[in-house]
DNA sequence: AAAATAACGCAACATTGTTGCAAATACAAA
DNA sequence: TTTGTATTTGCAACAATGTTGCGTTATTTT
């Protein structure tokens, strides 16, 4: 198993996305961190801190990936944690929320092998009416 | 509301999403498609399907966007069809399967307001065990 | 302090998606 | 069938997003 470090990068990204509200894209996290490491270094970390299982990565309808903390979960569980929760991206302000209260009941066909989910919500947040 | 005209290359994509049991990208669209057209106007026929209700968007767990023909609607209620069912996608061969009978019961906080529902499950499909 | 390993910056590249504009085409009216 | 016109296309140029290789820097271990 890899040896992981903390540097001032990952700190920085770690504590802007626990902070957040709602889900981080790449770009709005490099705006935030405003040159404080280069872009690939963005890419890279939220790659580690995703198997670290220190945030999880959400698709919005339009494809756009961001990234969320789970703050439901306390570090004790996060190995466990699944982050199969349901997420809201609304169509104005595009901004994506967790709605960690939400589970779907569903059944599959049984040849199918479930082992995560990924319930996007659209329509229009509470701030947008 | 503008015309819309039947050519070669909408023709060709549209009969290959619905030939096609799986999801496709653009860039398999264009693979397919074997220089039938340009890379430009195979995103413009996709848009202008989109908008005529011959086909829907879902995009994959990784944030790839598809594109997918609605089997179970015939084409009279196609205008109110709203594509709210399920997909899976497959980790191993990345393929997104609409999966139309699965409909998630679930309840949301009253002051989001749901338009649509994207659910992607994602595992191992029966082709690849 | 030195060695080992992890993380970084930078450059270069690949992929995906968008826009403007002139030329080609579909389609309906003459 | 020919003509007129709005729609569609190709091309070029660009923007945004994501990936890879490699030499350098920083952190941890010995
Ligand atoms: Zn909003
Ligand atoms: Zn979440
Ligand atoms: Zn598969
Ligand atoms: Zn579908």
């Amino acid at each position: 198993m890899k040896q992981t470090r903390n540097t001032a990068a990952k700190t920085e990204i770690l504590k802007l996305i626990n902070h957040s509200p709602v889900a981080l894209s790449h770009a709005e996290i490099q705006s935030a961190l405003n040159g404080l490491c280069d872009r690939v270094t963005i890419y890279r970390v939220l790659e580690r801190l995703i198997t670290e299982d220190e945030v999880h990565k959400v698709v919005n309808l339009e494809g756009v990936v961001k990234y969320a903390s789970c703050h439901s979960c306390s570090s004790e569980e996060k190995h466990i944690h699944t982050h199969n929760h349901a997420h809201f991206s609304c169509e104005k302000c595009k901004e994506v929320t967790c709605m960690e209260d939400i589970e779907p009941s569903f059944k599959v066909p049984k040849n199918y092998q479930v082992h995560e989910m990924n319930f996007t919500l659209s329509g229009i947040c509470p701030n947008c009416r």
